[in-house]
DNA sequence: ATGGTAGAAGGTCTA
């Protein structure tokens, strides 16, 4: 039997998920705004909102045809989930917020119904300086909460994506000279074993599918003319569990907001999904 | 080896 195209694809949905450390949401509206509309994402996780879960900018985004989903906390970290409104539904739940501990706000996941997609927002600590054993240590904990987290959702077959700033250099070649990084919280091998035992679990980090390791970074110091000399990092990333695999079309780093003016230390990324 | 920048603070801390 001959089915015809049309049928077998008109229910499909193109979505634009993206992710994006953002170093204080209040005073990156003007980049946010110029980049929703080249970008037109449909679930945006953002890093480091670096304000109060009241003090969060609801309105702008409700202007933009966004409603938002947010963990803050005073002065540092939080993150927020931002959904365009016909993906939304109030009854919609937060999953788990059991990673995050000591009152830092960098975990949030959300269950969207509409696509039956679990979204989970991951700010990992930096973990440095290593010699402090406290802030290294809350690290090694955060990944390990997470890993534990992140094992259920293959076991049960879920539809899910984890998008955010993972503090790691995975691969040496994320960075130019790999060497200066070995000793970092960034470059330690027990943290990228972390990573890699996370990815594991049966995972699929997107931006391998579509870059060799080296082409891009996500993230330019502010410090050291490190954007000038493209001294970045590649930290930012996606996972999708296998179901989600299939479905993603493209993968993409909005490398040139970094050179416009206030920008993030961090770039976008984004993925393509039909779902 | 040191300090360089940025953001939220309104003193330093984190990155």
């Amino acid at each position: 039997m001959v089915v015809a195209p049309h049928f077998l694809f008109k229910n499909l949905i193109m979505l634009v998920i993206s992710s994006w450390n953002i170093n204080s949401i209040r005073i990156r509206l003007e980049l946010v705004s110029r980049w929703l509309d080249i970008r037109h994402p449909d679930v945006i996780l953002f890093q480091e909102i670096k304000c109060q879960t009241d003090e969060f900018p609801y309105t702008f985004f409700l202007n933009k045809g966004y409603e938002s989903i947010v963990l803050g906390q005073k002065a540092r970290n939080g993150v927020a989930i931002i959904i365009k409104k016909k993906f939304f539904k109030k009854e919609d739940k937060r999953i788990n917020n059991h990673i995050n501990f000591n009152d830092q706000s960098r975990f949030l996941c959300y269950y969207i119904s509409l696509l039956d997609i679990y979204i989970c927002n991951v700010y990992v600590p930096n973990g440095n300086p290593v010699i402090d054993a406290d802030k290294y240590n809350y690290k090694i904990e955060f990944y390990s909460k997470l890993k534990r987290f992140l094992k259920s959702f293959i076991d049960k077959e879920k539809k899910i994506i984890i998008g955010g700033d993972f503090n790691v250099i995975e691969n040496t070649k994320d960075v130019k000279n790999f060497k200066l990084w070995e000793n970092d919280a960034l470059g330690k091998l027990n943290i990228r074993k972390l990573f890699r035992e996370i990815v594991s679990l049966g995972y699929s980090n997107i931006c391998r599918f579509f870059y060799e390791p080296g082409e891009k970074y996500s993230f330019w110091d502010y410090q050291k003319m490190s954007w000038e000399q493209n001294n970045g990092l590649l930290i930012d990333h996606f996972l999708t569990s296998p179901i989600i695999l299939d479905k993603v079309l493209n993968f993409g780093i909005d490398t040139e907001m970094r050179g416009l003016n206030k920008p993030s230390d961090h770039v976008p990324i984004w993925l393509n999904l039909n779902i």
